[in-house]
RNA sequence: GCCGGCGUGGCAGAACGGUUAAUGCCUCCGCCUGCAAAGCGGAUGUCCGGGGGUUCGACUCCACCCGCCGGCGCCA
């Protein structure tokens, strides 16, 4: 396996901590809205990724977190006057309905930030004994000067690199957060600093640092979140024992766009994973979102949705007959996964898998993809179908016809024998 | 301004520096079909944003230019 970092921008072999395990982490969602189908392709990526690597004899350890305390979650429950709490977990629900939905289940454990407030605590309380970070009447921050490698993730020299975030009480403007002081309704927490809560970058290295340790081996997320976050979280983690790199492989999904803008909630001009599955069922998606490279934009249209369908429909309509495998398709599958999960390439070998009849491979590498390759028959459906068949045997194309057209209508390819 | 990325046929989107530049959709023709759809066979179509450099040879490497997108508040 080969994966891009965007740590060395290039592409490496990959080799773990543990020689058959994987330590994955990925930077799951702030749960103050429903998530949009950008979310999905990442989070569907990563659920490939996972599942290719367990294919490969690899264990893997898929670790996400779920930020339940944030800015945005405290001023939507007030918006929508519940507790932050239920509006949290109404949609960590939600999310993982989403997800559900998707096909997206290799996820080992979901780790709620409020959960881990003892970690996060704690790990703040080391980065002041370890003097890179200071305590000021507004809270607890990482002193950014005393990490030399910071800016090396997102490619910004630290003079050049001027945050907005403006704080009058910070020394540097681009020191961050570790922990707010003040009460902020439910939650808050009491600290050794004072009542207050949590930053929106410990919280990541303090859960990955409990479940994984001080380094691991793949960090992944969208591209928006190599600055500040990730490098923010590399400047924690590395500064508390000086281990580097905290992550060998930094992965970054590329955006979903909308006429050429990245789709994002701040725009407004996404559409969420809910609407999305309402018109196009889980398979299409996938299929969509897998049709390019995870590191390039795509351009999220009707049009590519619909040619996804057409796709993956003429997929299941060649792939008849089991003819055996065929050694040459499977090798190219792997082929194009193993480089830096190459998905696009991987379903023009499916094509070729579906042309040559490799059923065993259309079924296995389906699962990996989490998209169903095979035509499905149910019952009532080839009920109907026989009902049609001997209908246009008897010559009575009118009601055939009539039975054909709604069932198109449906969504259901209907395909005659002749007569 | 600084940093990162992208620019391939009508469309989406791939390609170890070296055969006719994947795959699919679209379009056209034929076969098949009760008629369609699907399928099958075939055809049209791009010389890879631009002009340079390196090389025996570049879509693929290097520098530059143009255009587009993103990061430097929040954001997958």
């Amino acid at each position: 396996m080969h994966l891009y970092s965007t740590l060395t921008k290039t592409t490496e072999p990959l080799t773990t901590l543990h020689p058959d395990r994987v330590y994955l982490f990925v930077c799951g969602p702030t749960v103050y809205d429903y998530s949009h189908i950008g979310h999905a392709r990442t989070y569907v990526v990563f659920d490939v990724l996972a599942k290719f690597l367990r294919s490969t004899g690899k264990e893997v350890f898929y670790l996400q977190n779920i930020t339940d305390v944030d800015d945005k979650i405290i001023n939507r429950a007030k918006e929508e006057g519940i507790s932050q709490s239920e509006l949290a977990r109404k949609f960590e629900r939600e999310y993982l309905r989403d997800m559900q939905a998707l096909g997206i289940n290799a996820v080992s454990y979901y780790a709620r930030a409020t959960t881990h407030i003892p970690e996060i605590i704690d790990q703040i309380g080391r980065l002041l004994d370890r003097g890179v970070a200071y305590v000021t009447e507004a809270g607890v921050y990482f002193n950014v000067d005393t990490f030399e490698r910071n800016g090396e993730l997102s490619g910004q020299e630290r003079a050049k690199r001027v945050s907005r975030v403006t704080d009058e009480s910070k020394h540097n403007p681009n020191d961050f957060a570790l922990w707010k002081l003040g009460e902020y309704g439910e939650y808050t927490w009491d600290s050794p600093w004072g009542r207050g809560r949590p930053g929106w970058h410990i919280e990541d290295t303090a859960i990955s640092e409990k479940y994984f340790g001080q380094q691991y081996d793949i960090h992944g997320g969208g591209l928006d979140l190599i600055f500040p976050h990730h490098e923010a979280e590399i400047a924690q983690m590395e500064s508390l024992e000086g281990k580097h790199p905290m992550v060998r492989y930094w992965m970054h999904t590329g955006f979903l766009t909308v006429n050429g803008e990245k789709m994002s909630k701040s725009l407004g001009n996404f559409i969420t994973i809910r609407d999305a599955t309402k018109t196009w069922k889980p398979d299409v998606l996938r299929y969509f979102l897998l049709l390019s490279h995870y590191r390039s934009p795509l351009q999220a249209t009707d049009e590519g949705l619909a040619n996804a369908a057409k796709r993956l429909e003429h997929i299941r309509a060649i792939a008849q007959e089991d003819m055996g495998p065929d050694i040459f398709g499977r090798k190219a599958f792997t082929e194009a996964m193993e480089n830096d999960l190459n998905t696009p390439m991987a379903l023009a070998t499916i094509q070729r898998l579906a042309a040559n009849g490799d059923i065993g491979a259309l079924k296995e590498y389906g699962k990996i993809l989490g998209i169903n390759f095979l035509r499905e028959t149910s019952a009532p459906l080839s009920v109907l179908q026989e009902i049609r068949e001997e209908l246009r045997a008897r010559k009575q194309f009118e009601v055939a016809d009539l039975i054909r057209e709604k069932m198109v209508e449906a969504g259901i390819t209907v395909k005659d024998r002749a007569l």
